[in-house]
DNA sequence: CGGCTTTGACCTGCGC
DNA sequence: GCGCAGGTCAAAGCCG
């Protein structure tokens, strides 16, 4: 890898382990399919990589300390990272008709917000960015007082699979070779693009499996 | 009733 | 300085 720290040491062992796959709509079906994929999106969240990178596209805006930037394929509008998130906005953004959700966490104290929009030519491919650095641990459960789970949009996978154990088994869907991609850390604002599947391999900063 | 999403309006920063 | 686009706010309505 070219670039180095301690976070992303972590990040780089928690995402080693177990294999993400692409989620298609049988494997979605799989509840242990499902509690994998969160939990790698969970291990995502402990990198926060220093701004170090130049940015590709010469947008020239005001710089926030962590963004990271997650592509994966995934049903999901808000696929379950760990923590618990509010949404407070949503928009259409240019090049993309799908529009974007903006959520910020709901943890007291904390201001990590992070947007999230579909792919411009795949619905399936869901781009997660994440503003900020998380200053609490992961919760182990939805702080709420509900006493079930919710089916509307924006709660996630993890409410409904909360009685799996937190070392599912292997899941037998996660042996693809297509893996969720950190493409852009460390820029303070999204560069109007939209996001195509095809083409987000020339803009990641990071690939897997090279 | 509390906490959530939705959605239009408003604010702000950047490019020209 | 102006216009555009991204980001945020807040009222209204929904749901358990």
């Amino acid at each position: 890898m070219s670039y180095w720290d301690d976070n992303s040491m972590e990040m780089i062992s928690s995402w080693n382990s177990p294999e993400m796959s692409d989620c298609d709509e049988t494997s979605l079906q799989d509840s242990a399919h499902r509690h994998c994929c969160s939990l790698q999106i969970r291990s995502l969240t402990l990198f926060h990589r220093k701004y170090e990178v130049s940015n590709m596209f010469g947008a020239k805006r005001t710089r926030k300390d962590e963004r990271v930037i997650l592509r994966m394929e995934c049903e999901e509008d808000n696929p379950d990272d760990g923590f618990q998130w509010r949404k407070y906005g949503r928009k259409t953004v240019s090049g993309n008709s799908n529009p974007r959700s903006y959520y910020k966490c709901t943890f007291a104290g904390c201001k990590v917000k992070k947007h999230v929009e579909r792919g411009a030519d795949d619905v399936n491919l869901l781009v997660t960015t994440y503003d900020g650095k998380h200053n609490h641990p992961t919760p182990t459960g939805r702080s709420s007082t509900r006493s079930g789970p919710r089916n509307r949009s924006g709660f996630s996978v993890s409410q409904r699979f909360r009685g799996l154990p937190s070392s599912s088994p292997a899941c037998q869907y996660c042996t693809s070779s297509l893996k969720p991609q950190l493409y852009m850390t460390g820029h303070s604002k999204l560069p109007s693009f939209p996001v195509y599947h095809n083409h987000a391999r020339l803009y990641r900063g990071v690939q897997w499996d090279q």
